[in-house]
Formats: C-alpha cells, structure tokens, sequence
DNA sequence: ACCTGAACACCGTTCAAGT
DNA sequence: ACCTGAACACCGTTCAAGT
C-alpha cells in the first residue's frame, strides 16, 4: 500500500500554513485552478480535508496566500540602472512567473475585485515599482498616469487570443478553414501574413515574447517622451 | 401564491436560447457570476433545471452564449471617420459594455483560454477592429504588432487595482492607514496626491474615465507614429 | 418522442461527538 | 483543548422512469 505510506511520511512533516499553499500552488500548476478544492489539497497532503481550515480560514483566504507564494516569485526591482532598464526587467520577471503560473493572473484579477486592497505581496510589488519610477524622476502625477497606462501589463498579464492548445487535438467544433477565411477575412489575411513570416518559430507562427517586447517598449517610449517634456 | 402565477406567466413565453441566454446574462449582472449556476436559471425562468440543457449543451457551452450576447451590444465601427477615431469610439463602446456587465471580461479571458477559438461574437469584433486598421493604411504586420500593443485593453478593459467596493464598508481586516503608510511609502504619497488634485471627484478620487482615455492616447499616438513611419 | 424527478459524484463549510 | 467524521446545503450532469 504505497500510498499509506506516503501519507504517513507525509504526516510525518507537520501541517503548515506554508506547506498548505505551496501544496495548493503545485496542484494549480499541473491541473488549473478549477480543479482545485479543499479536499484535493488535503488528499495531496495526506490530510482529512478539515485540517487545512487550522491554517488557512477558507478557501478565499487560501487563494490569497497562493497570490503571495507566487508574486513573491518576482524579481525585485534591480539597483543600479535608469528607471527603464528596472521597469522592463521586473514586468518580463513577473511575465515569467506568469508563465509558469498559468492561472495567477485570473486569480489575482478576481480575488482584487473580491477584496477592498490586493493582497500584502502585490501591494509590495506596486509600492516598489513606484519607488523605480520615482528615482527615475517621475513626477507622482506622471507615475500615476504611468501606472493606468501599464495597466495589466505591469504585472505581466497579456491576454493572448489565438494560443494554441497544449496536446493539439484539432478541436472537433472548430470552424473550417474555409468558412474562418470566408467569414472573418481580415483574421485570415493576418493569420496568413504571420505563418508566412516566421516559418522558423514552432507553434502558432507568432513570437509571442517579441510582441510583448515590441508592445512594452512602444509603452516605456512614450512615457519617456512625456517624462522628458515635463 | 404570486410566485406560482409567475411561474405559470413565464411559461406561457415559451423557453429559448434567447431567453435562457438573456436570463443569465440579467442574474450575473445583479449577483456575480460564481452565483450563476444552472438551478438558479432554471428557478428564474421558472422552469425545471433540467429544461435548460434542451438550449445549451452544458455551462461551458451557456457562458459561451453570454459572452455572445454582450459582446453582440458593442457598437459596430463608426464609418466615415479616420481609422483612430473609429478605433477609440469601438472600444470606448466596448469599455461601456464591461461597465454594464462586470463579470464579462473575467469571462471572456477564461473560456477563451479553455476553447481553441476565441466565441464567434468575439471573433466578428475582432474581424471588424483588423478591418478599420487595414482601412487606415496599416500593413499587415503593423496591424499584428497593433493587436499585441492594444492587449486586452481591445476589449476595453483596464485593471483598475485599487476600485472602491460598492457599499463602502471600512472592511475589518485592510490595514490601518498608519501601517500603510509606514508599510507602502509610495502608494500612500501617490494615494494623498491624487486625493489631493482630485477634491472635486467622488469615490476613490481617481477619474478612471480620465485615467482610461490618456492610456488608450498614448498608445494610439505611439501607433499612429510607427504607421507614419512606414 | 418528449419531459423530468431522482440519483450520482462532487463541492465548501458547520458542528457535534470523540479523544 | 484539540481533532475529525458525519452532515448540511449546495453544485453540474446522467439516466431511467413516467407521460
């Protein structure tokens, strides 16, 4: 019976807070958020799933700790360069985060809206990156506007509408290639232009860092330019 | 017994795609959309919930045809107007409806990310937006970098971090105004700055509408710089 | 053939009973 | 005082029994 045992050896290590979120983080990993519950985690940890409300007050609550787990991840900001070089290092930081996390980013935008004040680690990320812009002599009306203009990409987040699938099945109800291309013409024409362009990259055609580069950079341009004039 | 003549009212209108659709879309805007479940449409409509799975497949299927619905009440592109024109008044469109439905965006970004293919609503929106580029002279691969640089904030979206509730209860557990200062230096010397400059606002003190507008000019400027380029 | 009640396999969380 | 099994009030969906 090896998974006795594994759960013995398991409850060998005592219960806590930190081993329930790096647990819950691990389980959101490999199978999505949606199939993450209480008595998963608690099956994962060798546990009767009442013993995670001893350290983590509700399934909010614990949601929440796994926002801190992974934005603690993010690099902080770098010393020693211009506001631009720090700014452009930590967003492509916490974009990998994301990456690896593939289920942060809409955890962290519900459970903000669900909450009055994001949660510790985010109000510590935010508060640093202000700190950057205000060394780089951002004046607080322009970091203001800055941040607004950031939007979600300051924490990395870009929605990316035409991903492919891992495992690649060809989607049974998709529309025909035909009918894409008669109905949605100019979708096509892009679509075309880009498998066109860049044969060389594996997957949808479309070098997906060198847009968010190309995209963050045409950002922090603009906001340099209106930085300079002010 | 009034709910039972209601009842009978309702299912006099004979139950449709339409109606189901309209109806959930009516219950996630007054309560959310994790309080949307298949019995409470059922219980509205008055009607057994079994009935519902005659017009849609299942949840994923009905969330689908919500976000048909309401990304159907975005305005089509203005005509006769250059193409940046027409693009900021698509998505400031685009921006009032998230603002009608609050849950739609949330729920866009995940079953985009669950189906292979964005819903076809959101592929028509698409369609159109690439249209009103290529008209405005953009090459192919300007209009590809414009999508990425335009991100989610194409579906009029903006992350607004530090929204006030609705209801505006002082919230037990946020931290003390003295522990945030001391805590998040920047975010409370931005905070007080924009209370400041603001006096006249109500709320958080911050005209998102503002805020959303000077963003959007940014990038647009940005764009409308490269296409001169080019 | 159509409709639907009961049932199944879940879920987060409460609470009282056991140690 | 601590821990936990059973129970409660849900959920989406299957399926067989009723019309």
């Amino acid at each position: 019976m090896a998974t006795q045992a594994d759960a013995a050896a398991r409850s060998r290590t005592p219960l806590s807070r930190q081993r329930v979120l790096d647990t819950a983080v691990a389980l959101a990993d490999e199978g999505g958020v949606d199939a993450l519950s209480m008595r998963r985690i608690a099956q994962a940890l060798g546990v009767v799933p009442m013993a995670l409300y001893k350290h983590v007050a509700n399934k909010d609550e614990l949601l929440d700790g796994m926002i801190d787990v992974v934005v603690g991840e993010v690099d902080p900001p770098a010393g020693g360069t211009d506001w631009k070089t720090a700014v452009r290092q930590r967003i492509l930081s916490a974009r990998r985060m994301l990456l690896r996390h593939p289920w942060a980013a809409g955890v962290i935008e519900s459970r903000t809206k669900a909450r009055t004040t994001p949660t510790p680690a985010v109000l510590a990320y935010l508060d640093s990156m202000i700190g950057v812009f205000r060394a780089g002599g951002f004046s607080i009306d322009l970091v203001h506007h800055a941040l607004h203009v950031m939007g979600s990409r300051l924490l990395g987040f870009s929605q990316e509408l035409f991903e492919d699938r891992p495992g690649g099945e060809p989607d049974p109800d998709a529309p025909a290639p035909e009918e894409m291309a008669a109905r949605y013409p100019h979708i096509t024409e892009l679509a075309m232009a880009v498998a066109h362009d860049r044969d060389s990259v594996v997957g949808s055609g479309c070098d997906d860092q060198f847009e968010f580069e190309f995209a963050l950079d045409l950002t922090l341009d603009g906001l340099d330019r209106l930085r300079a004039r002010s």
